[in-house]
This record gives C-alpha cells, sequence and structure tokens, in this order.
DNA sequence: TTGTATGCGTTATCAT
DNA sequence: ATGATAACGCATACAA
C-alpha cells in the first residue's frame, strides 16, 4: 500500500492488470455471472481485495442507465408530521438496499426547478413527492423524461397518488367535540404556504362544516383563526381566541404542533385542559400520546413505506408507459385522550 | 410533443442537432462558458427550451469525478437525537446547493460495509460520520480512496472529529442533583449496542462518578442500570429503581427519551415529578422543553451544521491530502426546568 | 473460457 | 467561434 495511490481509486483496470486477465473477466466476477473458469475467478478475486477494488457506480450507472437511488421531494421536511412520514420512507428504502436522496423545499421556486430539473438529470430512479401537487406542466416533464413518480398526501389525476381523507378526520373530531356538549368550537387551521398544503388545510375547514352543519349549529367565522404550522402560530392563536369574553370550551388544531401551542397559551392563562378548554389536534405525531392530546391520527409512517412501495412498482415495471395511475385512500383515526372532557360536566 | 419520445431523454447531441451546431458549443451554453456568438448562443438556448434539455448529472460526473452529493452515515436515525442533528446536517447542505444522500446502519456489519464500500463507490463527494467510530482499516481505506471524511460526536486521531464533553455534561447534571440535597441518585445509562455509541454511554458514567466522588458520596453500584435508548427502556429500569425499598430521590438518565420513559413510570406509581422524584435527562430534543424536563442540552443542530462545514472545507480544499485533523470541542449545558427540586424541601 | 471493442452522455483538448 | 474527438469506468456483444 505504497502512498502513491493516494486519492487514486483503483479501477477495474487495475485490477485486471494485477490478476493478468481481461476487464470482461473481472467484471464478469464482480457482477457474478457464469462462465469464469474457478481458478481464474480466485486470481480476480485475490487482485481484488488486495486493491480494495469496488466498482464506481457512478461508470455503472452511464451504462444500466439506473442509479439505486430514490428522490424525496419533501416541504419544510423538519416539521414532525413530515419527519414521520420520512421515517416511514427511509425505513422501506433501506431495505430494499436503495439509497434515499432527500430534497427539501421551502419555496415555491425551489419546488418547480426540483420538478423540471430532476427528471432529466437522472440521478435518481423515481421520486417520491411529499404533500406537493405538481401541476399539469410538471407531470408532463415526468412522463416525457419516463421518470416514475408517486405523489404522497397529495393528487394529481396522472400519477399514482396517495391520500387520506382529512375531511372525514376533522369531521369526526369536531363531531366528538359537539357530542362533548361543546357548542363554542375554536378552530385554529394552518396557512397555505405556497399552495403546499392547500388540500391539507382546506379538508379540515370541510370536514368542520359537515359537523357543525349536521349538528344545526351556526358556523361562528369569528372563532376561526388560521396561523403559522408551528407551536408559537399555535400558541398566538389560542391566546386571541382563549381571551375573547366569550371564549370557546374547546379548539380543535389543524395539527398536534399548533395544539402543542394552544397547551402553552392554556397554561399561560391558568386555564386547565381538558377542565377548562377541550382540544383536540391532528396527525398524532409521537408527542401526542406522550402528552395525552387527542388527536386524530394520520397513519404517517405507513405513508410514506406505502408510498415506496409503489414507487418501486413503477420502477421495476418496464411495461409501466401506460399502467394507470391508482388512487389510494387512507383513513384517519379519532384518538380520544385525556384533552377531552364534556362542557360543564 | 410526440408520443415517440415517451422515456427518451435528450442528450446534448439532441439539443446539437436541432440547433444545427456541435455538442461542444451546446456544452458551451450550457456551462455559460465564453467564447460563443450571441447569435448562436440563443439558437442553442432556444433549442434547449424546446427540448426541456437538461444535463445528464451521471455523465457530468464521470469527468468532473464529483457528485454534488454528501453522503450521511447515522446509526438508528429515527432517534431523536439524530433526527436533530440530522436537521442541522440537511439545513447545512441544502443551503450549498448540494444534495444529501442518507445511509443510515442497524448494524456492525452494515456500518462495515460502508466504511469499505462507499468510498470507491464515488456516488458522494465526502462522508459524514455521525456517532460511529471508524478504525484504523476503515480510516486507512478513506484516505486511499481520497475520500474526505468529518466524524460528528465520534473520535478519530486522524479524522476532523467534532466531539461534545459529556463527561462534564453528566458532571453538571448529578452535580445539581447533588447540590439540591439528593444522596441517592439513581443512573439510567443506555446500552452499548455493538461500540456504535461506546464513548457517549461510558462518558456519562466517569461524569458520574466524578461528581458523586467529589462530593465524598458513595458510589451505589446498584442505583446504576443499563437500559435501551428508548422510552420503553427507560420506564422498565425506573420502575425497577422506582420500586425498591430505598428508592431513590433522583433520577439522572442518559437520554431525554429514556427520561420520558421515567416520567411514565413515576406517573405509573403515582410518584409526582419533581415532588417525590427528581429528575434530569440528557440531550435537550424538542419534547424536553414541552415537557419541562431538566436536561443536559447538547448542541445537536449545531453539530450537524459544522459537521458540514467542516466536511465541505475538506472537499474543496484542495490541498486536503495532508492537512491535519482537526478536534473540535463543544460544550453541553445544563437546562433546568421544573423535574428538579430540593429533597425534603 | 476469455479478451477486445463499442457506447453510455458529458467535458475538455485540439484543430480548423 | 466552433466542430470533431478523446477520455471518464464500466457492461456487454462479439470475436477468438
Amino acid at each position: 500500500m505504497n502512498d502513491q495511490n493516494r486519492g487514486r481509486v483503483p479501477t477495474i483496470h487495475d485490477v485486471a492488470r494485477i490478476a493478468g486477465v481481461g476487464i470482461g473477466t473481472v467484471s464478469r466476477v464482480v457482477n457474478n455471472s457464469s462462465g469464469v473458469k474457478p481458478a481464474t475467478r480466485q486470481r480476480v478475486q485475490a487482485a481484488i481485495d488486495e486493491l480494495r477494488y469496488s466498482p464506481n457506480l457512478i461508470a455503472r450507472s452511464m451504462i444500466s442507465r439506473s442509479t439505486g437511488a430514490i428522490g424525496i421531494i419533501v416541504p419544510f421536511f423538519t416539521r414532525p408530521f413530515f419527519i414521520e412520514v420520512l421515517q416511514g420512507v427511509a425505513a422501506a428504502i433501506i431495505r430494499t438496499g436503495r439509497e434515499l436522496v432527500l430534497y427539501n423545499v421551502e419555496t415555491n421556486d425551489q419546488r418547480d426547478r426540483y420538478f423540471r430539473e430532476l427528471p432529466g438529470q437522472r440521478k435518481v430512479d423515481g421520486l417520491l413527492v411529499i404533500s406537493l401537487s405538481p401541476d399539469d406542466t410538471a407531470v408532463s416533464t415526468f412522463k416525457q423524461a419516463g421518470m416514475p413518480v408517486v405523489l404522497v398526501d397529495a393528487y394529481h389525476p396522472q400519477l399514482t397518488s396517495l391520500v387520506v381523507d382529512n375531511i372525514e378526520g376533522a369531521y369526526q373530531a369536531v363531531k366528538c367535540l359537539i357530542t362533548h356538549g361543546h357548542r363554542r368550537i375554536g378552530f385554529i387551521n394552518g396557512v397555505t404556504e405556497g399552495n403546499f398544503r392547500f388540500n391539507q388545510a382546506n379538508d379540515r375547514l370541510i370536514g368542520l362544516h359537515r359537523a357543525i352543519g349536521e349538528a344545526g349549529l351556526l358556523f361562528e367565522p369569528e372563532l376561526v383563526l388560521t396561523a403559522e404550522w408551528s407551536r408559537q402560530g399555535g400558541k398566538q392563536a389560542a391566546l386571541q381566541l382563549l381571551t375573547r369574553a366569550d371564549r370557546p370550551t374547546a379548539i380543535f388544531a389543524a395539527s398536534d404542533v399548533q395544539a402543542i401551542g394552544v397547551l402553552e397559551a392554556a397554561r399561560s392563562l391558568h386555564l386547565s385542559v381538558p377542565g377548562d378548554l377541550s382540544l383536540i389536534g391532528y396527525d398524532d405525531i409521537e408527542i401526542a400520546e406522550i402528552l395525552e392530546l387527542s388527536t386524530v391520527q394520520q397513519p404517517m409512517k405507513h405513508m410514506g413505506e406505502l408510498g415506496v412501495q409503489q414507487l418501486i412498482a413503477h420502477i421495476e415495471d418496464f411495461a409501466d408507459e401506460e399502467s394507470l395511475p391508482e388512487l389510494i385512500r387512507l383513513q384517519a383515526t379519532l384518538m380520544m385522550r385525556r384533552s377531552v372532557s364534556y362542557v360543564d360536566a
């Protein structure tokens, strides 16, 4: 192991030279192809071990036209919801021995650039898109490039999409509050950032309307606030709701992160949950259980795993060209915990 | 956009043909090289736009010998500690316009395979290794392949390493408990999984010893338990400690995740924290603040960002060959919150 | 059974 | 200013 070789990675030619064979034979040994005399195979293997050779995957990709990597396009990946989806994604990808390449998007521009350029760059074999809905132009780029794409928590008619019934989820949450005798229910919705989560925010509002309408209650617009998808956002909105003269007896938040902000607001106002205020969040991130927060569970890890599974099926399916896009619907589940109680019990 | 081109990505040759120029010229336009007549440049650009061409990064990598990607080798990436480090990592990487490739390791074999093969595969320009200490063989593989490697929360004399003074952190935690009058202090340490976190677990124990020794207290081995780095692990260990006749009045846990398990155990035994039990965790993951858990803060995001920063410096530094490895020491900080009180106050 | 030549899509070095 | 051509490291078809 002389120092001359510093920084120079051995290639298939080096192995061939050492073993005294042609590069074709080395290639056969490396790829376990048949038709190599055991003795030669052994010589080659010895050379490989000696040089600590491992094949340059970039060069191999040029020929095989596949990289073994899967790209994940995800907005604001540090938020708990996305983190939990990513956990499912990563577990599923790694299980297949592939690599995971993360593309985080924080702006519309970034999203559009990824949609436009990633398909042609060929650095990944497929794209899993989380909570982002590509427009028709983007989809045509995917199709033209033959790049398999699957959507998770987003929808496009021409792409396999995996969606959660959040209208029903929100409906169940609000209905539950109504059943518990609440009549003044505050709703803290999430902002729609660059239309990233347009449906997400909207669906929850629709579910709320449905539950309220069904119960024959009056919809009170001043009890509906829009806040950042953050603790801070939730806290501020809650403060606003809870300092009203006619403060709501219950709050439904569009995400657990915001619900935690509500808890903090309540604490700072010396209101007890659920004594003075009932609360339901959304997502069921891990911390919700610890805080005994009632919430609507989205099967986040499962969404990630299922998305990867679908994507890999597309990648491996050569007849993919015109395989019809599937629409997979998942349920949201109300998780009742300690943060809800009957009003004036 | 005819259907014939489905799945065929346009190459530089297609652009050249359409624009009626040679591929060299196209390459110059794509890379903004000088020496192209404005008129030609325009023609080429038009062809690029028409075909929606974007250069194949794989082919480009063959020549440039760089991929624009950074590989992260991390064990058990779903644990909060690693998630928070990864957040810093991802933010820093994306800020530089590079890609992040995640390599999760759950076994010794996996770790060794990554260390052995990744350097030669050339799919990434550098490796950031989290909480994993490569041995001399691995390090020599890195060096020979000229693959830049930086260690975070791990150490090797020949590699730039970023470590946290966890001995001091643990010392501060235990000393604080002693100052609050506690004499029987339980310690829930983490297991050493395949030596992944050998130092991590050991350092905390050393800090404990130091604080206890300094106070002239007797070290009681039966109050030191080893548990999984999980809520469940922490809970079970705590149950064991807290059901003793002479139960400790305080517990120090090697991680916040385990400390949360302690909280759950206390709750199930109807012991109040900090009334009946004082508790200090380790790491300061986000949930610690929400739970008002006292803990020792590790600058996780900062570690990730700093690691990336160092790695990129190595990647871009051509004289890297023999640039000396740095050892960067970071402080751990005791965060006092509600989970600690004076004993028999 | 094995060696050699071709091509993957780029960039870079030459000519022109 | 621009076009042709040689690498880059590999897999593979084909020749021997």
